[in-house]
DNA sequence: TTTTTTTACGCAATCGTTGCCGGCAACGAT
DNA sequence: ATCGTTGCCGGCAACGATTGCGTAAAAAAA
């Protein structure tokens, strides 16, 4: 079944005029004249008429449309980017379309091909932890295709990012931990070529420094699905509890990471505060319904999709090209609840 | 910054042979030489040559794209659908656009419209809970726009509708409260002109009534924005634990609502399930984790997405107008945790 | 009145792709 | 030698919107 739209032909048969006359009315263009406007406006108004965006789109090399390409959905973090992209892009009439790698490079590649295959203007994209191989990303970047890298970015390519002050989140919560009186702390974090993860890991090893605290490897585990997938948390969480020096507090590096965390904590029933304080980044808006409450970084996701797109929004309608680049970055904040306080 | 891609037309200088001959060498016609096809190929390979979507919507007056109007992306039932829509749409070479009414009649209109200014093929559409004209949905429809709707269904439109069995996950959800021990039992519920809040506010009378408990509107609340906002929530909860006949058991019929309502519980140290039992909708994946572990109604969201989606595509490659339409009810599944065993 | 300017509109091309028609050469059949 | 068939390919037109250019008629200037 189809729909059919009333095109530019429509009311120029209506009003017998020509299809040019017609489109210069209704742009209101200065070589038509009132009396012609108002019989093209009328005829288009009350046939509803919308110029069909793919024709434009044809005509005018450019889809209006931007490509996201996050690695879930369904991760508040990540849901509240999109709500913040969308809500730029819509307000300058943009589409946007998301798609989702789930954490793998063989998606994310679909994904991009897909996306530049459908004339997007420009892409904003976080990688998966998968992502190592970058070219594809370089080509188009090279080839002239704007894009704007937010959270998971990649450090090789020049062009605008959008990040928090991982390093000084990561400081934060590892002190917060020491300053309530943890001595052993554990991290546990993304896969370490991400980005994120390497900066989270200095702020972690900075406060341990700061205050005089040894770093260990033992202490550090690296899930390199992210939390994708619960066993390999398990697993991680298995090694770190029956090691030699077992952690009373551990800081958390995502999302997924943190709630996984916190449920095998529960499974082992282990108290949270009193046998292993916890902190980890989360942007889920019902951590303080947890239990323990979670104390969390959150980060201003809403705002990094602003940013983000009004970065792309410029590099898109810029008229030469771009060369040079800022890297645009957020604070976190540290909200403290029970599951830090012992 | 413009992106350049390849085209027919550049294949068909470097080969010396006119674009209609490069177009069937590339769809792989039979009018063609096998040695053409061979010469035409490597060259496409070479340049990496994709048929630009834009001018084949164009010709084709389709756009391979589906429109999709949920009212919240950051919440967990639609963001599982969403994953659904999109592993179902990715399979068929459909892309996906996702809109957000935000429970805005005005949002919808504008993203309905938008969607359908001729770029989409076809919609799936959850309702915000301000929409009582439906009248830009019923134009859509007689005009032959391919529509399925699914959670929030309309139920004037004929056409097909994935649900769940909203009366049966009520009435289990009042009858495990009953069979709890409840007593009182509220229910705090979305705007009452959407066709799931009749649905779950029948399963909760059917339940009420087959136990020989007596219906009253004192324990029942309406929240008209369905959560988007906490203070229409604390508000309903003020008046009903201020009220004569005090609830001991609330069933929450939203996401949204289950989350508010226990946040209000904490804040006014009610202890859950011992004062007040409590029994929620809800698809978010850390209830487990919550003080104390909910017992929820979850829905198959992500299935709900799939078939939604099928049904669509069912719609859109018809040749000939669908008159037949089916509504899909799936079930959905009580998972009892602490918050209801006093 | 004649010439110039202005006004108001149509024609045709364009974006990239594809459907349709027509044509030319080669080949076998008559 | 002529006819019909087949294989292979080019040209044209169209999808809908936009735009440079051309031009008839009306208005202004001479």
């Amino acid at each position: 079944m189809k729909f059919e739209a009333i095109t530019i032909k429509d009311i120029a048969r209506a009003t017998q005029l020509s299809a040019s006359t017609v489109s210069r009315a209704l742009r209101d263009s200065s070589e038509i004249s009132a009396e012609t406007k108002r019989i093209v406006l009328e005829y288009a108004e009350k046939l509803n008429y919308k110029p069909n965006p793919i024709a434009q789109s044809l005509k005018e090399r450019r889809s209006r449309t931007i490509g996201v390409v996050v690695c879930e959905i369904a991760n508040s973090f990540f849901s509240q980017t999109i709500n913040g992209i969308e809500s730029i892009a819509g307000n300058n009439g943009y589409n946007v379309i998301i798609t989702q790698s789930r954490e793998s490079f063989e998606k994310e590649q679909l994904r991009l091909r897909y996306l530049t295959s459908r004339s997007v203007d420009g892409l904003i994209v976080s990688v998966s932890s998968e992502t190592k191989d970058t070219s594809l990303l370089e080509d188009l970047h090279k080839k002239g295709m704007p894009i704007v890298f937010f959270d998971r970015i990649v450090e090789g390519i020049n062009t605008h990012k959008v990040i928090v002050d991982n390093f000084s989140g990561a400081f934060q919560a590892t002190e917060h931990l020491i300053e309530s009186g943890c001595k052993r702390i554990a991290l546990i974090t993304n896969e370490p070529s991400l980005s994120i993860a390497k900066d989270r890991l200095a702020g972690y090893q900075a406060a341990l420094l700061k205050h005089g605290m040894q770093y260990s490897d033992a202490l550090v585990r690296y899930c390199e699905q992210g939390g994708m997938n619960a066993d390999e948390i398990n697993t991680a969480m298995d090694s770190l509890l029956g090691g030699a020096s077992r952690p009373d507090g551990i800081f958390t590096a995502s999302d997924k990471i943190t709630s996984h965390v916190l449920r095998n904590l529960h499974e082992k029933k282990i108290a949270v505060p009193e046998d292993i304080a916890l902190v980890g980044f989360s942007n889920s808006e019902v951590t303080d319904l947890f239990s323990p409450a979670l104390t969390v970084i959150t980060q201003p996701a809403f705002e990094m999709g602003e940013v983000a797109t009004k970065l792309l929004l410029h590099l898109i309608e810029s008229k030469r090209p771009v060369t040079e680049f800022e890297t645009k970055m957020l604070s976190t904040k540290l909200i403290v609840r029970k599951s830090s306080k012992p």
